[in-house]
DNA sequence: ATAATTAATGTAATCGATTACACGAAAATA
DNA sequence: TATTTTCGTGTAATCGATTACATTAATTAT
C-alpha cells in the first residue's frame, strides 16, 4: 500500500538535496528557516518516517539494549525489566528480552547474539558462576558495550553492578527470627555458587553468632525454589534428634512448600514454628497465612540498573566505570513468623 | 581493544574482494570450495562477526518483532511474552518489549516506534477498544508488516488473532458454581469495552438462563483488576436485599479480595458461598482456601502467536492472511467453590 | 585447434541516513 | 569597490553487507 517513503524522495519534490533534508529534520542550524519549515511539512504531509536501521547503521547506535534474564515469567524478573523498560523508554531505547533458562549455554549464545545485533548495551543476572563465560563476559567490555549485572552478579574487571544486600537481608531476618524467640533456625540455601545465596547465608550465620547461638551446617539445606522442594526440606529436617523450631528460606515458594508441609504435620504457625522466605513474592502477602520475606525492590533495581547503563553511555571516552549499587532490602514482617502483635 | 571486523577486512587479507567473502559466509553454491573454506577460517581467526544491522538495512528486515502489552510485571503477559520469545528465538527473532500501561496514547507511541524500528511483526494485546488507534493499527497492516492481537483483540481487517475462549470459560465456571448448589451467582466483570470481558459475561449470562436462572444486571459489578477492588463489590452486595451465594470474577485479584471480605464477615467458603475466579494466577493454587479459576494457558497463547508471524513472515506474496485461533479455556476447580470431594 | 560452456571471482549499485568538505551567493567589513 | 565572512546547499564518502551484472579463466565440445 504505502511506500516507504526516505528522504530522497522528500528532497526531489522540493528540488534540493538529501543532505538538506537531512539537515532540515535534524534542526541543524545552518538551514534556512523557510527551508526547514518547508521540509518539516512536506515531510509530514509525505508521512515521512525515518529509517532507524539506516541511522543505526551509520550511527553504529541500535538504540536497542537487552536484557537477559534466567525466565522472564517471574515476579522478581518481570518487574525488573519493567523498571528497566520504563526508566529507558523516555530516552528512546528499546529493550531485547532473552532468556537463559540457568543454562550457561544459553547465557553465551545470548551474549553473542546481542553483541552481534548491536545493541548499545547489556543488562543481565548471570545464571551461574562458573568461568566458562567469563571469556564472553570480558569481550561484551572489550567491544565497549556497557554491561550492567543487577540482582546476580559477577566480578568481572569494568563490569557495573546493581544488587541488594543480601548479607543484611538474611541478617534481619535471622535476627528476626531469633527475636521472635525462636532457638533452632535453619536455613534453605540455593545455589551456593551464586553470591546471592551465599551472603544471605551468611547473614543468616552471623546473626546466629552475633546472639550466641551456634552455626550448624546440618541445618543449611541446598534446595530448589519450588513448593515441593521446601516440603522435602522440611521431611528431613523433622527427622533430626533436634528438629528446628524456625525455617529461613532463600526462597518464597520453598518457604510456602515448607509451610504446608508443617500444616500437615499439625505444627502451629507461628506458635511453634516460625517461617519466612525471600523475595516478596505477591503471594506471600495473599495468603491467609501471609508470609515474611525480604523485598528486593525489584522496580527499583531495573530503574537502577538503566539509570546506571544510562551514565556509562554519556561517558563517550574509553575510561572505563565500574559502578557498585548495593539497594537495601526490606523486611515484611507478616503472620508466618509474628508471634506478638505490636 | 578489539576493533570491528568486517568483510573489508577478511577480504583484504586474503586478496579477494568483500563479494566473495560475502559469499563464501553464506555458502554460495558459486564458491570454490577450497576459497570457502579459506574464508571461513580466516573469519573465525579473526573473530569477525556479521554486523546485522548492515544486513537489516540492506534487506529491509530487523530480525526484531515488537510485542506490546498492558505491562509485563503480570504472570499472564510475562508467561505470553515468554512463550513467544522460545518459539522465535530459534528463528533468529529478537523480541522487543513495550507496555502500555492500559494508556492509548502509549500504545499508539509504541505502535509508530516499532514501526520506525522496522521491526518484523508486531504482536500484541490492545489497551483498549475505542477507535483512537485504528488509523495506527491500519497503518502497520499497510506498510505490510504482520500484526498479531493475542487475547485482548480488535476487528482490524487483516490483523490474526489468538484468543481463549472467553465465553466458554465464563460459561464453565458459572455452570460449574450452578452445578455446586449456588442459587443467586454475582459477576465481577471488567472494562466491558473489551471483548474478553463482554464475552465472559456473556458466557455467565447464557449459563444461568440455560440453567432456567434469572440474569440480574444488577448482580454484575464492573471493577478494576484488584484484591482492594474486589472487597468493596462484596461490600456492594452485601447490602442487597437478597445477597448473592457465589461469585464468578473475571479477575483473580478480585475474587482473591471478595475472599478476604467474606471471611472477615465470617463467611463460611465453599460451604455457604462459592468464589471463582479468572487466570489461573499462581497464588490461586497456593492459597490454603485454594482458589478456582479458568487457565488461559498464557504459555501455548504466546507461542500460538508467534507460530501465526512465522506463518505470516513465510508468504512473501503481498496475500493478506487473517488466522483467528481460539484456545480452549481450562477450568481448575479448587476449595473456593468445591462443595463435593469427588 | 577453436568455439561454446561453465566455474569462480570482480565491479559497482543498493539499502537510508549522516556529515566533512566544497562552493557560490549574500552580507559585512575595510 | 574590493575583500573577507557568513550563510545555505550541494557533492560525495561512509556505515557493512548483499547481489545483479560483468569478466576472466578453465573446461568441454566440436
Amino acid at each position: 500500500m504505502s511506500e516507504k517513503i526516505t528522504i530522497y524522495d522528500i528532497a526531489e519534490k522540493l528540488n534540493i538535496t538529501a543532505a538538506t533534508v537531512s539537515r532540515a529534520l535534524n534542526n541543524n542550524p545552518k538551514i534556512k528557516e523557510s527551508t526547514r519549515k518547508l521540509v518539516m511539512e512536506t515531510a509530514a504531509s509525505m508521512n515521512y518516517k525515518q529509517n532507524r536501521l539506516a541511522l543505526a547503521l551509520q550511527s553504529g547506535r541500535s538504540n536497542n539494549i537487552g536484557v537477559i534474564v534466567p525466565r522472564i515469567d517471574s515476579n522478581f524478573f518481570a518487574s525488573v525489566i519493567r523498571g528497566i523498560e520504563e526508566e529507558l523508554h523516555p530516552h528512546g531505547f528499546q529493550v531485547i528480552i532473552c532468556q537463559t533458562h540457568e543454562n550457561p549455554k544459553r547465557e553465551n549464545e545470548n551474549l553473542h547474539t546481542l553483541l552481534d545485533a548491536q545493541v548499545d548495551g547489556i543488562l543481565m543476572s548471570v545464571t551461574d558462576v562458573t568461568d566458562e563465560n567469563d571469556a564472553a563476559f570480558r569481550n561484551i567490555v572489550n567491544n565497549n558495550v556497557p554491561l550492567i549485572f543487577f540482582d546476580r552478579k559477577k566480578d568481572i574487571n569494568g563490569v557495573s553492578s546493581v544488587t541488594i544486600d543480601d548479607f543484611k537481608g538474611g541478617y534481619m531476618v535471622t535476627k528476626h527470627l531469633i527475636d521472635q524467640g525462636c532457638k533452632c533456625i535453619a536455613h534453605f540455601s540455593g545455589d551456593l555458587s551464586l553470591e546471592i545465596f551465599k551472603n544471605r547465608l551468611l547473614g543468616y550465620k552471623h546473626a546466629l553468632l552475633d546472639s550466641g547461638m551456634t552455626f550448624d551446617e546440618k541445618y543449611v539445606i541446598q534446595s530448589k525454589s519450588s513448593v515441593d522442594a521446601g516440603k522435602e526440606a522440611v521431611e528431613t529436617l523433622m527427622q533430626y534428634d533436634i528438629p528446628p523450631d524456625a525455617i529461613f528460606s532463600s526462597s518464597d515458594f520453598a518457604a510456602l512448600g515448607a509451610i504446608q508441609e508443617l500444616r500437615a504435620r499439625d505444627i502451629n504457625i507461628p506458635a511453634d514454628f516460625c517461617v519466612a522466605g525471600f523475595s516478596n513474592e505477591p503471594f506471600t502477602k495473599f495468603m491467609e497465612l501471609s508470609i515474611t520475606s525480604v523485598d528486593q525492590s525489584p522496580l527499583e533495581m531495573g530503574k537502577m540498573s538503566a539509570r546506571v547503563f544510562l551514565e556509562q553511555m554519556e561517558k563517550t571516552d574509553k575510561i572505563m566505570i565500574e559502578k557498585k549499587v548495593v539497594l537495601k532490602p526490606e523486611l515484611h514482617i507478616r503472620k508466618s513468623s509474628a508471634r506478638t502483635t505490636h
